[in-house]
DNA sequence: ACAGCCATGTAACTTGTTACATGATTTT
DNA sequence: AAAATCATGTAACAAGTTACATGGCTGT
């Protein structure tokens, strides 16, 4: 969702082309996110098409040859500033795979919810191991790099700890007699209440 | 991603239709994540043509009307035990949009870092006392509710502790004479080595 | 009769993926 | 001249979103 502004960011440095795009911004996340060049182009199409950038002349080209390098534009750059500025709208959560399979996996019949929780659990701590040995052998040398592979050792600290948390209250709950999918009849009866969402935002 | 899983899942318990899989799987993840009808009804089209998942013939019906059950084959069964069993591929992390935006404020020329970093911070942490009121008011009553919540708690804590490591560090840095979008040339000398993934992944 | 909900679907669009096609330039 | 790599693009698909269309059933 956000490589759109990513673009566009690189862009406020000056005119740029399709690989180079990519490449600047393969280093500035520190080689840990790869983004497939197809998408640079689509997105150039879309930037265009939407006026935050233009295609530079051909009259005023960065070099000779096949590049076709692209320039902000105004509304581009205020498109920018505004996305730096604003914090994005977090109000629903996103779906997280593992918390809905943990979700699913105490529904689904015949399932053992702790070996699902423990086998992915232990795949967790080995990624992270993995990550901070590399972090280590780069000893701070690339600063992106140091802080993308941090918001993944983090990321994936608070979901070991959720996993655990959530193992701690499934077994209790379970114990209390717990029953997760109570057979619903097969056209459950409306309250006649308007679907409400958590945060008070309604769908 | 695991729309389609967690329809499987629920399909596990027995035929079921589109409008009462979406009603399911709200109710199942504490009406936290909703769930848009469209998407049932095209994923459900996608299971049965991978064969996945069944039609209910109108002879074997659960009730007259327009509904339209579907139950899960051997082979869905099968997918659907696989999918709990084997940990999905993590090894190239997503791209988190904050983290982003992070990197790439401190390229944006009369970009504040530290602002930017702020304003989501103050975000963040305003989100989490909402979430956490919601928690408390429901006061563990629903468990989906409580563990959707906690994973999305946890996430956010880990995320306002991101920003406080990354912004000690770009600090840092930027006093060392860290210059993040060093002026690349236009067209960057290749190095000659194929581009490797930090986890050892080729692409 | 008609308003409103239940139920299924489709259309158009965005973002992202992998894979392939096509030239231009550089290297061997 | 051939091979490699640089560079731009397109096709086909998956998954998700919002919005709209269409019918059946229910309650007033």
């Amino acid at each position: 969702m956000s490589v759109r502004h990513a673009l566009l960011a690189l862009l406020s440095e000056g005119p740029k082309y399709g690989l180079q795009l990519r490449e600047e911004f393969e280093a500035n996340t520190g080689q840990v996110w790869p983004l497939n060049v197809g998408q640079v182009y689509t997105t150039l199409q879309r930037l265009e098409r939407d006026g935050l950038v233009t295609a530079l002349a051909d009259t005023e080209e960065l070099e000779p040859g096949p590049q076709k390098a692209y320039r902000i534009t105004e509304a581009g750059a205020g498109e920018l500033a505004h996305w730096l500025r604003v914090p994005p709208d977090l109000s629903t959560p996103p779906r997280d795979d593992l918390v809905m399979k943990v979700l699913i996996a105490v529904r689904v019949p015949g399932t053992d919810m702790s070996e699902v929780i423990q086998a992915h659990r232990r795949y967790l701590i080995q990624l992270m191991q993995e990550w901070t040995r590399l972090k280590d052998d780069d000893n701070g040398n690339d600063v992106a790099f140091a802080l993308v592979v941090d918001s993944e050792l983090f990321r994936l600290d608070s979901v070991v700890r959720w996993l655990d948390a959530a193992e701690a209250r499934l077994r209790r709950a379970i114990a209390d007699g717990w029953n997760p999918g109570l057979p619903p009849a097969i056209r459950p009866a409306s309250n006649g209440l308007p679907t409400r969402h958590p945060m008070g935002i309604r769908r």
